[in-house]
DNA sequence: CGCCAATTTGACTGTGCTCAAGTAATGTGG
DNA sequence: CCACATTACTTGAGCACAGTCAAATTGGCG
């Protein structure tokens, strides 16, 4: 373990600054240490469009913004450590789990891709909205207080829906006292149970 | 390429059969040769939901119907070849470049189901539907007649449309004379440009 | 021919989008 | 430190698109 880390290198960005990921010496894979970097990938009409987030703590898949065409961007202060190919491959052959491990890196990647597809798919746009706050209360690791530093927009994009429809749902949220904003940007989840029901991901009720 | 074919077995399932995928010698990557498969991943209300399809000629990302808790079950007689996780190795060491093309298969996936979440996300139902059939034309490799052997419930939980809002976009398809339907389970794409102009994906006009 | 399932069509309704106005937060220059 | 400008967020009214429910039609199969 501290063989591998001694071989990644540690970046620092500031807010928005965008990683490069192509030539020899991308990023062939990294971890978030801290911050969080947004994942965006260009539409066809030339704009830009929110797919996901890396928050600390969690991987970039290798190479998955080159193949997807996709760009990461820091948000707020941000610290990765990554790895190029060449430098992995030398570990992976030390070490042949690592292969596998990043196998199952990427796969969980998909994994996480095709919950967001259940979401954008059948759900009301209560549902999205508290199934995004859920998700990022657990990512984060359940702190008391999160900070968001991201627009209404941005959320709507992540959400397939419209900024007015977010800011509705995560005020009626509020109002519910399910979740309090002390700033728009700042979300506390006071009830992650009732949050959690709102999901629709939550279990049949077992009869009583 | 012939070492690597011997290598792989042939499997043969009939329509609806479910392929395992656990277990040691589990399909570990394999490709559709004739046929389909359908991925289903179970909800967490106890339902199945229709995700994506493998068409002949597509690939299937290793284990990740394992990883994602899919279900991979044929439509009408399909033939796969297979490979296990041992045999792979056993490839993958004589000929080092399968290892990156096997990463790259699963990154193409990833990049896909990108794709869909952005279908899924802001198109309307015309729009999600011209690109489900403009897609399935391209992968299918532009034939006169495509055999969808699937109802429309199912197009309607690919498209996060209800089958009746499928059915109604596919009629007006067919009466715009984009399209054609001698059976509701085979259509003939009369006018792909302008079917792809419907997607949304089309680029923006450029001026005169 | 009759049954059954899938599809199509219709009428109505509701959710979420659009457009627009108002309010809160943030930054800037004097 | 305050007035101002600017941006982000919130709230409201109206409407359209797609969902729901229900009925009619089609096609497949014994």
């Amino acid at each position: 373990m501290r063989s591998i880390q001694r071989k990644f290198t540690t970046e620092n960005y500031r807010d928005g600054e965008t990683l490069a990921c192509k030539g020899v010496d991308a990023p062939f894979m990294g971890i978030v240490r801290s911050g969080m970097l947004r994942e965006d990938r260009p539409t066809p009409q030339g704009r830009t469009h929110l797919l996901a987030l890396t928050f600390a703590n969690e991987a970039l898949a290798p190479q998955g913004c080159v193949r997807a065409k996709c760009t990461l961007t820091s948000v707020g202060e941000t610290e990765v450590m990554t790895c190029d190919q060449r430098t992995f491959e030398e570990l992976a052959s030390a070490i042949p789990r690592l292969q596998l491990n990043l196998l199952h890196l990427i796969q969980d990647q998909l994994a996480q891709a095709q919950d967001w597809q259940l979401l954008l798919g059948r759900k009301t746009a209560s549902e999205r909205v508290a199934s995004m706050l859920v998700s990022f209360h657990q990512r984060h690791g359940r702190p008391d207080e999160m900070h968001l530093p991201m627009s209404r927009a941005d959320l709507g994009q992540l959400t397939g829906l419209t900024l007015e429809t977010v800011s509705r749902q995560m005020r009626a949220l509020e109002k519910a006292g399910l979740i309090a904003m002390p700033l728009p940007t700042r979300v506390r989840v006071l009830d992650a149970v009732a949050l959690h029901e709102l999901t629709g991901d939550a279990p049949a009720r077992v009869a009583a």
